[in-house]
RNA sequence: GGAGUGAUGGCCGAGUUGGUCGAAGGCGCUCGCCUGCUAAGCGAGUAUACGCCCAAAAGGCGUAUCGACGGUUCGAAUCCGUCUCACUCCGCCA
């Protein structure tokens, strides 16, 4: 959510913003109408109300004295009535500029490129050689089929489409990745492991901006105010909502595993086969909060420990820069990191790094306190993947695999894995 | 799931015959004084949000907030209703 007084005060700065972003800039100006009407009635209602005050110390007073008070009684009583029908419009206009204010997406931040489209991002930074084959490199669910380490087919009965089951060292390799990526952001980075519900409550959603806009991308349990998390993110970010950090608990870094829930809809025909696109996958997401003036370096070190999972994994990959037609409603800059999957010969992403500023922050109570007695001030937050375990799966089987159809593991999976090869049933 | 108890400020805790209660008192914290040092003592201060005034800050004014919502009333922390959450006991359960 977009600061209203920063809005009132320069509202062509935030129709530039959304313009940049591909948004209407229009929504600013819905914002603005309905934002006067609710100062006017509000100032209405406080002012009977201060009325109404006054009087009833008077009443008070004379009651106390034994004095007749009857006057001021009945005087009160349409002062009071007037009051109810006040504060009711009252509500209704402040729903109604919190409706608006919660629908406007973020704006991007001055360095981020222009663009219409995802064809417009720019890549800043290449790593690690492509491996070169001596045979046609087969696509991973091929691998994974052959293998016998991803059930694709009964999943499909067993849940439906777009749900896998993994088994045998296919099943080893999900959990193998969750414990090192976790042990190498706990161990190397400095992040607090954190094991959260896989289920929010509503007012977390919309504290991470996923409500009230997004709901159809989520699954929402029937019936319930609650819904599967799309991601850590969620659960992470509002592990503080509503309170008041102290400056010496920042930057706060947590590291969360889950699986992720999304209906994808809107997807239909997308990425259908292999482990690119599910229903459910598993995560280790990084959430840091962190003070306003630190959170573009954050941004970039944030980067930095998501690829070095990948750098640790020996899986190449590039970074490429969100353009802003690109950028999702939240964010004010991003960088995406796209594994290299030499059987579809192209880059993937794998995980996702985002600044949000103060957006998430306002939405879910996010602040802080430089000193003691200082104003409380939000917070920035950001988030990265580290990483998207299916399709770290799915990077290892293609970048690793061998002509007779085993693969390799990689060097500082193989602790984890106990083994250094997956290799076909005999 | 059944029965009961409770929910007040950073924390503890008064306040339930409705009326200067944003809320006593204590603790904590901040600043100052005092004091060989520390402790103790003394004094002052110590919530949040929103609106208005101010070019802005400082500051001032107003309104709201005693779990949430709704009701009664001129007036509600106090009365009534609904809900939520926490705790205890029983049942069930990995």
């Amino acid at each position: 959510m977009l600061d209203i007084r920063a809005i009132r005060q320069d509202p062509d700065r935030f129709r530039a913003g959304l313009t940049r972003k591909h948004a209407d800039p229009q929504l600013i100006d819905d914002l603005l109408a309905a934002d006067e009407q609710w100062r006017a009635a509000l100032t209405e209602t406080e002012q009977l109300k201060s009325l109404r005050n006054k009087a009833s110390e008077e009443i008070a007073r004379k009651k106390k004295q034994g004095l007749d008070a009857s006057d001021e009684i009945n005087q009160m009583r349409d002062v009071s009535q007037r009051i109810k029908m006040l504060d009711d419009e009252v509500r209704q206009l402040e729903a109604r500029v919190q409706e608006l204010l919660l629908a406007i997406p973020n704006i991007p931040h001055a360095s981020v490129p222009d663009g219409e489209s995802e064809e417009d991002n720019v890549p800043v930074r290449h790593w690690g050689e492509k491996p070169q084959f001596a045979f046609e490199p087969r696509p991973h669910w091929e691998l994974a089929e052959a293998l016998d380490i991803v059930d694709f087919e009964r999943a499909v009965k067993i849940t439906g489409s777009r749900f896998v089951l993994y088994k045998g060292l296919g099943a080893k390799l999900e959990r193998a990745l969750a414990n090192f990526m976790l042990d190498f952001h706990v161990q190397r980075h400095g992040y607090t492991e954190m094991f959260p519900a896989f289920i929010a409550n509503e007012e977390s959603l919309v504290g991470t901006g996923n409500l009230p806009k997004f709901g159809d991308e989520m699954f929402k349990l029937e019936g319930l105010p609650y819904y599967l998390i799309p991601t850590a993110e969620v659960p992470l970010t509002n592990y503080y909502r509503e309170e008041i950090l102290t400056a010496d608990m920042l930057p706060v870094k947590l590291a969360g595993y889950s699986a992720c829930f999304r209906s994808e809809a809107g997807s239909a025909g997308k990425d259908t086969r292999g482990l690119i696109r599910l229903h459910q996958f598993q995560k280790v997401e990084l959430v840091k909060l962190v003070t306003p003036e630190s959170s573009y370096e954050e941004l970039e070190s944030l980067v930095r420990d998501c690829a070095a999972i990948l750098e640790a994994l020996e899986l190449p990959y590039r970074v490429v820069e969100i353009c802003t037609g690109d950028l999702g409603a939240k964010e004010t800059k991003k960088y995406d990191l796209e594994v290299w999957l030499p059987a579809q010969n192209t880059y993937r992403e794998i995980s996702s790094c985002s600044n949000f500023e103060d957006y998430q922050a306002r939405r879910a109570g996010l602040r802080f306190r430089r000193e003691e007695g200082a104003k409380p001030e939000y917070l920035h937050t950001l988030n990265g993947s580290g990483l998207a375990i299916g399709r770290t799966v799915a990077a290892i089987l293609e970048n690793y695999q061998q002509e007779d159809g085993s693969v390799r593991i990689p060097k500082a999976l193989v602790p984890y894995m106990g083994g250094d090869v997956i290799r076909r049933p005999s």
